[in-house]
DNA sequence: GTGAAAGCGCTAACAC
DNA sequence: GTGTTAGCGCTTTCAC
């Protein structure tokens, strides 16, 4: 249905030079009549265009296009990122292009150089594993990358994370404060610095509060799954011989499976347990238990990438690998 | 840092004739010698390629690239159908590029637009409006279009969905099965041909059932989301004076809305209403209630779609513009 | 005011 | 066995 820019020229009979600045909006730039341009116009609008973007880009070297690699996009708060930055991409006439990592430095890697191949303008991760040494940066196409989520200590790019420390410390602190006299944090992928972070945070708190090392436990499973929750729940449950008074879980989905755990063991979740939370889920609210959730700026995060890659993209300042920390929201219900 | 393919046959000494054979493995059907094979295999070895894609997909008119426009990435249904499309996708050699319509239909149309002009081979749709009369498709390139979720009458492409009638007719009988005399469906969105399926599918199974219409409720908002569900609530509450005894949700989003309007006026959500909803969450299982939801089968979707998507791409077969239903699971919890 | 022409980096038919 | 060459559809400089 739509024209391409050969066929508008034909069709007017101008050339596909003076098709391309009417369509570009350079018109009086180049001096095009209100005549051709009136006569174009009109036809565009009853035909509509469709300027071919691969030959486009091939001439231009732009794409018009971000690449955003994500560990895993069925993740709630990966997904809730993705919507906002694509929210903010739209409005500047950018697409974006989405893509999972599943935690696979492989698989990582492969998507980067895909996407560096397609020649995107630019290029959000939140890597899996640390940057490589030398980043794949081909044929001298410099192309900005920022990097979120999580700091891996050699990176050679802006960071935007969250302030997992420090909303670790909160969180811990609350449950203290509500009442955890011994307490267990449940880790799913204890090498992810995020996790790291958050476990400092949490050192620091029960210290600060004076819990004795018999009070506390640190469980941690190489992934982060219910799978993983339930195990590390049942680890605890099987060691003291019944619910833990209290547990912190890194992710939604090792609270889930922690609590399945729980109802599988006790027929029930003992309303006593106090929970505390990374991400929220709406459902959270209507759990019985004392619940503290460390609620994440996904918003704010995906406005402070799209500033920086824009920057970036413009040329506008050097690039600094420096890191931007965002704060958390500590939400208590029940 | 990779090479392009101008570099390698500078560096080696070939032409980008020869250099582009060996890199599509088309080399012995070229003749090319064993020995300009290894020296270009190990030039490409120590250095790595990266091909412009933007050059290539001009010259030959495909991309490997195929398009996905959802309501919502942000909604876990169609985030979890992206994660399994995405893994097909990949494993073909293709990239998925998903992108939000929002539920407008202007960005929808917007997107594809965008989507078609940057030559996607192939185009997935979770339509929020019926397709317009004459598809998009530009200058004769016959790009595939599969629909998905959502079947509306005048499709001319196939369509992939749910058993949504069926689905809302058992959940509703279990319902009733298990003690619901009453029962209210809290809908978003009545317009979308999904939620009318399974508005067709509840009325039958409370007839079925014998339910009087003053037992029978069925409330609806323009939009799918919490505040929809709040409001709709509060119309049922404030009408009866008391906490409905049995609800259906059309998504989570109402369910947490409609829990959040009882919550709020009762001080906790009454752990004898019956609960029905669709789409699954992890949560779901510790309400105190009784739960039936209906989960849809995203890994099949993504699998139905993909494999229809493959056949057209191929051009193996006509597009047939017929309907692919897929079974839901109901599952009963609490 | 408008158009001709070069060329973006690649592929593939064809020539040698 | 390998290289030459003609484009893919667009943008943009420069000539008229």
């Amino acid at each position: 249905m739509a024209k391409t820019i050969s066929e508008i020229a034909e069709a007017t009979g101008y050339s596909r030079t003076t098709i391309t600045m009417v369509l570009s909006g350079r018109a009086s730039q180049y001096r095009i009549s209100a005549r051709a341009q009136k006569i174009i116009q009109a036809y565009v609008d009853e035909h509509g265009v469709t300027i071919n973007q691969t030959a486009r880009n091939l001439k231009t070297k732009r794409s018009q296009t971000v690449g955003f690699i994500v560990p895993d996009i069925a993740n709630a708060f990966f997904a809730h990122v993705t919507a906002h930055l694509e929210g903010l991409c739209r409005a500047e006439g950018l697409v974006l292009v989405t893509t999972s990592s599943l935690e696979d430095p492989e698989t990582e890697k492969r998507a980067i150089d895909s996407l560096l191949a397609r020649g995107v303008d630019g290029l959000v991760l939140a890597p899996c594993a640390p940057r490589p040494p030398e980043p794949s940066r081909k044929r001298g196409r410099n192309t900005p990358l920022i990097l979120i989520d999580r700091a891996y200590p050699e990176d050679q790019a802006p960071v935007i994370s969250s302030n997992h420390q420090v909303s670790a410390h909160l969180v811990t602190r609350e449950m203290i404060a509500a009442g955890a006299s011994r307490i267990a944090f449940l880790c799913g992928h204890p090498d992810n610095p995020s996790i790291q972070d958050r476990i400092e945070g949490f050192r620091k708190a029960v210290v600060e509060a004076g819990l004795s090392d018999e009070d506390v436990q640190l469980l941690s499973a190489p992934e982060d799954s219910a799978e993983a929750g339930h195990a590390m729940m049942g680890q605890l449950m099987s060691a003291a011989g019944r619910a833990p008074p209290a547990i912190l879980c890194s992710s939604l989905l090792v609270l889930e499976g922690a609590l399945k755990r729980m109802k599988g063991e006790l027929g029930a979740v003992p309303r006593d347990v106090i929970i505390g939370t990374f991400d929220y889920d709406g459902l959270l609210e209507f759990l019985p238990n004392k619940v503290f959730v460390v609620q994440q700026d996904e918003e704010a995060m995906a406005r402070a990438v799209f500033d920086l890659l824009l920057q970036q993209m413009s040329g506008q300042k050097a690039i600094k690998p420096g890191r931007t920390i965002l704060e958390t929201q500590l939400v208590h219900l029940g």
